[in-house]
DNA sequence: GCGCTCGGTGTAAGCCCTTACATAGCAGTG
DNA sequence: CACTGCTATGTAAGGGCTTACACCGAGCGC
């Protein structure tokens, strides 16, 4: 038996297929009477229409896209998440396309494109030419933690103004050795962190840094990349971490290498995942809305879709001072928290 | 302009629409030199087929959907991961829904059910009854980390055993006060956990231990489940968590009233997140294979949408102790693992 | 040379909807 | 009572693709 059709159930229901549609779409006038017969017939058969032929027939696909680098971390999650809240307050599916190392994903973006209405694209995963292609080809997109393209807006959290303020808080300590642990190339959030970082020096007085102790954003990597930067007798006394992941992965070096953070060591990180506070001692990080980055980010994706063009926007973070960056080692719950003022940019 | 379609690509290559369609899907022949002008053509107005209408036409979606209750934590998220890689692997686009606390879940199943060519459910996201629906829908269905339905295969993690292991190894230990920090109602994996937790009881011939302290799986609530059970002079010595996140709540709490893990109190997780490596002491829990959870689900699936019956499937876990459940608080590099036997369900 | 097989191509019939436009009935006007 | 203005419904034209089937010419065995 072939799975019923709009056929069907016009049949069933004694009416064309013209009304069942205007029923189902609530586009028009129907009778109440109609509209009974219409539904029974369509539980009765239990039919749904085709999304199929409905996008088509309607040139939509109710469908928005999110790309990004991969799903590691609290971040990552929280983003698609905050992504998909809004997608399906929007009614709309979400889609999602992890890049990771995949070579293909120029052309992965570009086939996705083809079943959505519009597309969310995360950090470095594909080159602002594709972006350029995907706009030319009547595709919304809305770009995130990446700086806009063009009339492609972008969202962002705002980074400079806090890794500089988190690292002048870590001289303010006391702190004249100082390491960044991340890496500016992998993605455009970090090198705006390095530059902070670099900046408060500048600001302080303090001679330039050295080079950025090269770590993704997974422990592991963190751990590594701690231990050679702290198994040295000229190892730094604070590390900011472009991460909280990187952070954690330098608490176990630390502990595996026997030296105690803050006292031997201080150390920050970025984001303010959950594990940030069950860590002993808690870790001080700069908290950003990661769901609400998302969810923004779908908005204006939405508001895109709509035709209604849509500018940049920016985020705000929030430095949360725990017990990793120097504070007495007793001091019981650290959480001073230092806001910075959301803005808008100019488009 | 509007949109080049099959049409404009085969008048400017001065063959038919048919031709076009076989050099894109590659099916019947083509000579070499019509095929380069049809590719040419495509190129030169950079189209690319419709996907709605390609769709429409063969019957096929190109996508697959997971649907699961939160992207809270490493788990989820490396479920989803592993699904979406699969799904790529297959040649088809991954679509999410999060049903969260959304009351109207079944609709929103039902509804992206007919979008994709098959689903992937995951814990208690929908009833039993919604699943049978999709199914008779002709909607290949694919359960994660809940019982089997019928013909409808299940894709699960060892618990049981594991946590009837974990349990005896801190009974072995010398701990008699055991506490179960979870909600076996939350999830079936949970139950299982709490069903070996009782079991190891059983067999210890240790007397019944007292209700689960009710938790969900996030740190928070890990945090508060914690606190409200360790701050009693008749504590537990050994508190089993229903997965990590909630047993780094645990942590917390443990820090926060001035106990030490793991002599005033053992605890252990459950998945084996990245954190559980970073915090001291190292926490003691069960890995499983979280991405490979995801993947599996999305083989199952694309077996299932192929036509081919699928029968259910448990992966193993592997108990990974570390300090947190009772060897010296000295030992260095406590990462025994214990592994258990990859299993099949009889069909 | 003759029918045949077969590669290469076109024709046209769907796939299942949405929606502009046409039609019909009916209550209310002047 | 003809006419207007609705509301309620039907008709039919797409929307952009896939694919069964028909067709045509060329190489081939005999």
């Amino acid at each position: 038996m072939p799975s019923p059709s709009i056929y069907t159930v016009a049949q069933r229901a004694g009416v064309s297929i013209a009304t069942v549609s205007r029923v189902l779409r609530d586009s028009g006038p129907v009778a109440a009477t109609t509209r009974e017969r219409v539904l029974a017939a369509a539980a009765e058969l239990s039919w749904s229409p085709n999304r199929l032929a409905a996008g088509l027939a309607a040139r939509v696909h109710g469908a928005a896209g999110i790309v990004f680098p991969d799903l590691a971390g609290p971040y990552f999650s929280q983003v698609v998440l905050g992504f998909e809240e809004q997608a399906v307050a929007d009614d709309r599916s979400a889609l999602i396309l992890a890049t990771h190392g995949r070579l293909n994903a120029d052309e992965m973006v570009l086939d996705l494109a083809a079943r959505v209405d519009g597309l969310v694209v995360m950090d470095r995963t594909v080159t602002d030419e594709v972006v350029r292609c995907l706009e030319g080809r009547g595709s919304p997109v809305v770009l995130l933690a990446r700086p806009a393209v063009g009339a492609t807006p972008a969202v962002r959290a705002e980074s400079l103004d806090a890794a500089t303020r988190i690292t002048a808080h870590l001289i303010a300590l006391g702190h004249t050795r100082l390491a960044f642990l991340g890496d500016p190339e992998a993605a455009p959030d970090v090198d705006d962190r390095w530059r902070g970082f670099l900046l408060a020096h500048l600001e302080a007085g303090l001679p330039a840094p050295g080079k950025p102790v090269r770590s993704g954003f997974v422990q592991d990597e963190g751990y590594a990349a701690g231990t050679a930067l702290l198994d040295d007798a000229a190892r730094p006394t604070a590390v900011v971490c472009a991460n909280d992941e990187a952070a954690l992965g330098v608490y176990a070096a630390a502990r595996d290498l026997g030296l105690r953070i803050p006292d031997d060591v201080a150390v920050t990180g970025w984001d303010d995942i959950p594990a940030a506070r069950a860590v002993t001692p808690p870790l001080a990080t700069v908290r950003q809305p990661m769901r609400e980055l998302g969810r923004q980010a779908g908005a204006l994706l939405s508001a895109r879709i709509a035709g209604v063009p849509a500018d940049s926007l920016t985020l705000p973070t929030e430095i949360v001072l725990r017990a990793s960056c120097g504070p007495p080692a007793n001091s019981r719950t650290p959480t001073n928290r230092i806001p910075t003022p959301t803005r808008r940019l100019e488009p």
